[in-house]
DNA sequence: ACCTGAACACCGTTCAAGT
DNA sequence: ACCTGAACACCGTTCAAGT
């Protein structure tokens, strides 16, 4: 494993590591900042999508070269994976104090999840992977608190902080693929499910028009209410005391 | 929209549609098929990961030239689609029969996880969002069987068999990004809860000894648990009368 | 010491030209 | 009627050569 020669993985603990022992890569004058190519990318995801943050379009967008970019970033990966922590800074508004845990936690996934949708260019970059940044680990911190408080040991509220977290991006995935805005889409999809064989998919063919119209808020919806649900009924049953 | 020029998307259900109605796309005498594009795209994807399944190694691989690939493929999108459907065919080895409606729905997650970790190149690939290809119906009419069966009215029943394939899918990109099998990873990450800023993130610096070694095992199974418990809670509650 | 132009080795996709 | 060679317009990345 000669993996040293090119260092860490982006986004690897000792990536992560190997970063702050650096010291600070740029004094330049004036010139090009890794906070003006992150903003630039940021600006190119938000207005094309995944597809439009190359290098040359970023180059393009900050008056400067390819190669200048390979000055402060080391690969693509490298910036996307800086760039996706950054994107995670949404913990700003706090959820209403008066709730418990539970309606607490769902505020923030909510909260996370919107945050995500109206960021869909981010969204489709997060590969549920990047959680040891700053940003990221201030909402991991977040959530042990919530669990935690609530009665759950930390290597359960661990497990089930990533979990809800595992929950929410794949949701937001699944939200994006759906293209919920194309109501002819849902039409099609009955169209689907009612011309299906019904000795061998009875179930589709009888509920077609429900399950056509069942959307990604849903699905999301439903999957939040179960998974505090289950961890409620955890913590009531055991109290915490088996971690 | 002048979408109708070049035909829906792959993967929608119009597409779907679409695809039926055609006249069986070749009767070629024994060039070339569809059949032998998608095995030599499995072989590539399993052998190479998702990087290795381009057109040209399609070609390669095949022993005929790129442009023949698009004779049988529109695109590269579409081919990924058929793909990841034919890929779902997991449904080959039935749960136990005395388990009850949780039980069987746990069993098949996890077959649906190992198949996926099995072949993480068609597991990155998978955006979620493929629903409606023969496989994943197949996949659907039996999950509806099981909530339904347990209670759920459909629309339910639909919301949380998404769900639960949301985070099934989710938690699989999870394993891949994490790289479980590396052992200096978790000691890295120790390093680095322990490292951080006691005052802004107590917990992750008091508990960095068990956060570390909270494996993606650990949240998949606390999250399956918890949503499965979750649909329990629901069904028992309301009596599925709500729907 | 810093930056860059120009190239390298790849992509997916198309289409005139061959048979 | 079928297939293909060769190109097109892109990628990310590198590095000798300039200043």
């Amino acid at each position: 494993m000669a993996a040293e020669t090119a260092g860490p993985k982006p986004g690897t603990a000792a990536w992560w590591l190997a970063r702050e022992d650096e010291p600070a890569r740029q004094r330049r004058r004036r010139s090009l900042t890794l906070e003006a190519i992150l903003d630039a990318s940021m600006t190119l995801l938000d207005t094309g999508g995944a597809a439009a943050l190359t290098m040359r379009n970023l180059a393009e967008a900050l008056g400067c070269t390819q190669a200048s970019l390979y000055r402060h970033v080391r690969n693509r990966e490298e910036l996307v994976t800086l760039l996706v922590d950054r994107a995670l800074d949404v913990a700003s508004s706090a959820p209403p104090e008066d709730a418990d845990w539970a309606g607490k936690a769902a505020w923030s996934a909510r909260l996370f999840r919107e945050h995500l949708l109206r960021h869909p260019g981010v969204a489709s970059l997060l590969r549920g992977t990047e959680r040891l940044g700053p940003n990221s680990l201030a909402g991991v911190q977040y959530s042990l608190e919530l669990f935690i408080g609530a009665g759950l040991g930390p290597r359960l509220a661990s497990a089930a902080s990533s979990a809800l977290a595992t929950f929410v991006i794949g949701s937001v995935h699944f939200n994006l693929g759906l293209d919920v805005s194309d109501s002819e889409e849902s039409r099609h999809r009955r169209l689907l499910y009612r011309s299906r064989d019904a000795s061998a998919l009875p179930l589709l063919v009888e509920h077609a028009d429900v399950l056509s119209e069942v959307g990604s808020d849903d699905v999301f919806e439903a999957g939040l209410t179960a998974l505090l649900t289950g961890f409620r009924v955890l913590i009531e049953r055991e109290g915490g005391t088996r971690d």
